[in-house]
DNA sequence: AGTGGCTTCCAAAGCGCTTTAAAATATGTA
DNA sequence: TACATATTTTAAAGCGCTTTGGAAGCCACT
């Protein structure tokens, strides 16, 4: 059943059984009445692509999903889209997901904005001078960047947290409690949070006149074992740090492990702070040593980007442009005074 | 850049220049070539949407993501996702992601279905006598099941692991070791797996004249509270189970939190074997006391249905239509002879 | 020269929808 | 009643691709 049959079935034009499901007003309202009947009666749904290809419209978002054969999945990319997908199936928007070659993300995210297969793009793991800011403002295709790009003009939509200030923040906690051996295990060293969050904490060490020693420094993908083994060498250091701050809980999963291993406790002779994502498997919590957080939903983080980028596809009233979210400094008992060594 | 512009400006007619880049054989070698040419020059891209229309294809694979407001995301929806990802960008593929109540999930496969924007569906979070089969067998579209319906003719297209074997090998393991008081952290009641596994325990409870007492039985979102929260309950019970089955490593996160907060000993007091989806995330090897699991990888059956569906959408041979794997039961610390008492 | 068989190319007809421009009909006003 | 103005409907032109059904050109063979 197409649009040509039915409106050869109801006696009216292809035109005036369009407009009266497209809630155009040129249409008599007993006409459109007697259209959405026969909808219903015949089960006639509008064919997509005939739809997309006179409009233009698809009614979804795009988004590349960093994917090859050795690369680890991501808890914190199901938790966002999770969130992303809660607001698309409010407006019944669809997600098209072009998985990529994690070196490959430029060019997929011009392949899958070309297809025509999307609306609008969301745009994640921002790096810092980040290539793809030049490719999607020359698209004229909306997008909204989660996170942003250190080192470009921040010119661009984009929804972020302030990851220089929650860590500045949490180093001055530590500091107040005496710590002056300080360790970051932090996120891939090319992209955009890990350069600010490393910022915020050389800040507020520099206010103090201390440093981050580079060898209490690592950059590592965010997984349990790269924490375990960043804290097992943080620990074999002659000057040993008492105070680590970790960008995400899967590290500190593995960085516990590391100190329980070496009898160490936590809280007492290590303190740890965690960026907390708010993903439902690893609440801090729920930690044997409840964790000391700074803390921020990745998934409400999806719902409003989805929010934007739906709400302008729709062209439902304007949104800000750039947000920046704060986090919360939540203490918890894997903070405490520093140990009188 | 269209295909009209490209073949003016070529020359040609827009019959060849499709023919000369679909690879039809009809067509000069030579004016391939140019053609081959004159398309990277210009980056001409065909427009997905025209060539949906004219071909009925649409190059992606569509599932269905439960969500809601409520709705906590789910780690092996991620890490399932990724496998499909990992094969799709092999073969030019997407997804096209349609967030979905969970209660509403027939009439969104329907939706995707006709939507005309997908050429094959995936489905998961496979139900006993599950309703979606019917409808997908009416669609005359492509599919392919993770998992199957318990009490369904097992007459469509799956790939399963063997969960009942499983369940049956891990408790006949259990027993081996003295063990006869046993409980089961199972996941949603009416979800295929559950039924199966617990079916599989009871097999092996009954060949030694042993039933599984309704509490010692818990069926709940596999969440690490929900795991904490049976385990509790297990542990108040008069008669302890000391042999545990645990349909998630997420699950036996919360159980053995319980364990060590009762003070007992993990493989001493009580033992407990978890199945392995293999998420990154979550290593039995890398608990306190590593986990004797039921090994299958989530992610490789991913990878193996996205092949199945690209292969069937693609007519590239014959696949066959079911799949049955079987699990490793690998045996590690947390299991252990079953105490005196 | 005429015929048949290849190879290579093309014009044009869709695919199923939206939308423009115009026609038909209804309504209001002098 | 006649005319201008609203309202409602329509025919037809795309959107950008694939594919059918020829046609043109070329060759070899009678």
């Amino acid at each position: 059943m197409n649009l040509k049959q039915l409106s050869e079935l109801l006696g009216l034009s292809q035109t005036t059984v369009s407009r009266a499901l497209n809630g155009y007003p040129e249409v008599n309202e007993a006409t459109r009445e007697r259209v959405l009947r026969a909808v219903k009666e015949t089960g006639y749904r509008p064919n997509k692509a005939a739809q997309r290809l006179a409009t233009g419209k698809a009614g979804s978002i795009g988004l590349v999903m960093p994917t090859a054969p050795g690369h680890q999945s991501d808890v914190h990319f199901g938790e966002f889209l999770a969130g992303l997908g809660e607001e698309a199936v409010r407006h019944d928007f669809h997600f098209v997901i072009m998985p990529a070659d994690p070196d490959d993300e430029v060019a997929a995210l011009r392949r899958l904005a070309i297809s025509g297969n999307v609306d609008a793009l969301f745009v994640a793991y921002m790096r810092g001078h980040d290539p793809r800011l030049a490719m999607l403002k020359s698209l004229s295709m909306p997008f909204v960047v989660h996170g942003r790009s250190f080192g470009s003009e921040p010119d661009y939509p984009y929804l972020d947290i302030d990851n220089e200030a929650a860590f500045y923040e949490a180093a001055r906690l530590l500091l107040q409690l005496g710590h002056t051996r300080f360790a970051l295990m932090n996120g891939p060293a090319h992209l955009d949070f890990a350069i600010r969050r490393r910022n915020g904490l050389i800040a507020a060490l520099g206010e103090r006149g201390l440093e981050l020693a580079d060898d209490c420094t690592s950059h590592t993908v965010m997984s349990d074992e790269e924490g375990l083994i960043a804290m097992e060498r943080f620990l074999q250091l002659a000057e040993r740090p008492t105070a680590i701050l970790c960008s995400s809980t899967v590290l500190a999963l593995g960085a516990i492990r590391a100190v329980n291993q070496a009898g160490l406790k936590l809280g007492e002779n290590i303190s740890l702070i965690a960026h907390d994502d708010v993903l439902p498997l690893l609440k801090p919590e729920n930690f044997s040593v409840p964790l000391t957080t700074t803390r921020s939903s990745l998934r409400a983080a999806g719902v409003r980007i989805a929010q934007r980028l739906i709400g302008t596809v729709k062209q439902a009233g304007p949104f800000p442009e750039q947000e920046l979210w704060k986090t919360e400094l939540i203490v918890r008992a894997s903070t405490g005074p520093a140990p009188q060594s």
